[in-house]
DNA sequence: CTATTTCCTACTATGTCAATAGGTTTATTG
DNA sequence: CAATAAACCTATTGACATAGTAGGAAATAG
């Protein structure tokens, strides 16, 4: 399940390129826009920034920006940013795969595929498709 | 995130199919087969025999048994009875859509479509295909 | 009647989610 | 230079879900 982080995160980048118009946008009128608590996005905003998704500008004039064009953002790289991981099972959310369990498990591969399929929609999902 | 009931639950499944010979099997043995605390399991299948998926008989000789043949069951309703959905983003969740911005959200359509996706996969794998 | 099994209720520690609160620093503008 | 407006930073909180544990009651076969 995607959380808010994650739903909220990708609307901030649809309001940020649906707005962009070369200046940076305070996150008060984005807040507005999207109805979600200014102070909550706060904290999702902060994270883009620190994983170089979107950069802002301090003081009076300043506000948030896109770094890339639309159509160079992908919803997966923008979820997993937020989310830590899409990742849809447990089994699969650290690379080393340590359950012990893994040279047995019926449900494995399946889980694999699953998740390929879900990476596959997301990571081919542009931000330009959205708007 | 699929949590350890719909896994456990679905290893279950797997277990009793491999393991049927007419006969009830206790809980105790797939517990030990699945290396996973029998007290908890004994939660999760409840929930399983509540939802029809499998019957249980108390006493000695007792234990728990599928009521269809593996190529009956799918994955995804297996699921859906232990997780209560396999929704992928809570504005989904209830049929309702009872978000006031679903008709100027950019990201339902697309919420919608990866949604339909899942479902499609977990659907359309049976029981029987994990075996 | 005894052993074995499901069935039932309750409890709990831990962590995550979804915020809220209040203040500090940075930059623009009049 | 002062007022303003914005990002930036740290901390806290209530509610809920997860992943179990504990102990016993009822049912059934031999």
């Amino acid at each position: 399940m995607i959380s808010t982080k994650g739903r909220y995160g990708l609307r901030v980048m649809i309001d940020l390129a649906q707005n962009d118009d070369g200046s940076y946008i305070p996150l008060k009128d984005i807040a507005e826009r999207q109805e979600i608590s200014k102070k909550y996005l706060e904290i999702i905003v902060k994270q883009m920034v620190e994983g170089g998704l979107i950069k802002g500008l301090s003081g009076k004039g300043g506000g948030y920006k896109l770094v890339k064009k639309p159509e160079k953002y992908t919803v997966g790289e923008i979820l997993t940013l937020l989310e830590g991981t899409i990742c849809s099972v447990a089994c699969l959310a650290d690379k080393n795969y340590n359950c012990p369990r893994r040279k047995k498990c019926e449900t494995l591969p399946m889980w694999k595929e699953f998740d390929g399929i879900v990476h596959d929609y997301l990571y081919s999902k542009k931000l330009s498709d959205l708007l």
